[in-house]
DNA sequence: CGTATCATTGAGCTTAGTCAAAAAGTGTGG
DNA sequence: CCACACTTTTTGACTAAGCTCAATGATACG
């Protein structure tokens, strides 16, 4: 009973661990040097990645896909408190209050996950481990900062705005002004703290003016990038010309 | 030029310097070894500490007072993204793009500061010291993770609730019915991202609802804690019975 | 090809923001 | 100690942004 959810290797056109593991290496990341002792394992959209009690047993690293922490509110609301993406860590040091659990949110979403006490224990004799682990949770707290930034805006418009680039600058492809949204407009809303309904207008209200083009639903193009850091405010100023 | 502020101690009743060292030592920290290190500086109300500049070359601990970093908008708007109160760090790793700014929010806030060059050097040689930075980033990301939680509710109602009772358990003197709030309703406010009103109504509403008491405009006392939790919905099955 | 989920759009209602003014503290100097 | 100016807090009236409910289109998936 190492692991609540049992996941299924997709063995699907590749050799499924060796795969992953040279996919681990070839991301640049600072366990590196851990990967040995790393667990990977893809998990299927929707699937639990840890919840509450396993978080302190592992530290984990996103290969691919995305994931997503959730803390379900007593009223039943749920409010997604990071977000996951490739070259992410998560599960340090989830607040004791909080019982946020991690979901996979796309399909064969890929995690390498690192024994805690192992690492512990290295980063005691090892001070440049030590050192890589602060750096991650430094990382983490710069995530969670952005977050908060982006909570604290006022109106749809701007939290919107202020996603888009948020994931225009986590998944920088070299393209930058392309999008491919990892998320469901159900879960931005939880992510920024408004209704879907509300996500989807300000996505239209956005699209009509030009400041994004919407490729496919989940794939959007940026244009005016500065519509979308000012939100609403000055947008009037900027199209009027 | 070391201080780009220039703070006066003030030699009021007490001899300032070995008073708030002996304050430092008495209060149990993680880098109570390092405390030699420490610089100890008292701040007037609304100096600011630390700017963004700075920020990089120290880890600062609040001794007494209280604090409070914010980042300011480019409409102007103040976001008070963490609120520092006394046994908290702060300082570590404050995201790139946010110039936050941490001023002293009360008369007399105390402060701490660790040469960051100097820890990171001992961290290097001395695992519990690494240890110990680790987990005042854990630390600090737990902080973090519980204004994340408060913001991203919906009401009003349950924002203030919420704060009141953060405020509660991180003021735990002993007492915890009783809340000394250390900061203005402005404060409140930008730090719950809602306009000064709404706080002034909410606590209000609260008050004729009887939750809570107001002893004085910033002494709040403590009546329902399950009403702060939950907010207006199960209010009316609460007060009704 | 049908079904379920996701996304968009509209209409009415509620909450919180804005503007404005009064009341309650707070501190200063006479 | 009081009067004064200043800040903080509260309350009211109005307005607007976003939530809820509801219906329709689009997509994905078996």
């Amino acid at each position: 009973m190492n692991f609540a959810v049992k996941p299924r290797v997709q063995s699907s056109q590749i050799n499924g661990a060796a795969y992953y593991r040279n996919l681990l290496s070839t991301q640049p990341h600072p366990l590196q040097n851990l990967d040995a002792l790393a667990v990977i394992v893809p998990y299927h959209r929707g699937q639990e990645i840890c919840s509450q009690g396993r978080s302190v047993e592992h530290w984990y690293f996103l290969i691919s896909g995305a994931a997503r922490r959730c803390a379900i509110r007593s009223d039943g609301r749920r409010q997604i408190v990071d977000l996951l993406l490739p070259g992410d860590f998560f599960g340090l040091a989830f607040g004791d209050q909080s019982d946020a659990t991690v979901e996979a949110v796309a399909e064969n979403t890929v995690v390498a996950s690192y024994p805690r006490p192992r690492i512990e224990v290295l980063a005691e004799s090892d001070p440049k481990i030590a050192r890589e682990l602060r750096d991650i949770a430094f990382e983490v707290l710069s995530r969670m900062e952005t977050q908060l930034l982006i909570l604290g805006r006022i109106t749809a418009l701007e939290k919107v705005g202020s996603f888009l680039l948020e994931m225009s600058a986590r998944l920088s492809n070299g393209d930058t002004e392309r999008i491919a949204l990892p998320i469901s407009r159900y879960d931005i809303a939880d992510y920024l703290g408004v209704s879907v309904e509300t996500v989807s207008r300000a996505l239209s209200h956005l699209k009509q003016r030009g400041a994004i083009k919407l490729l496919s639903t989940r794939t959007v193009s940026i244009v005016h990038r500065d519509v979308l850091e000012e939100g609403e405010r000055d947008a009037r100023a900027n199209s009027g010309c």
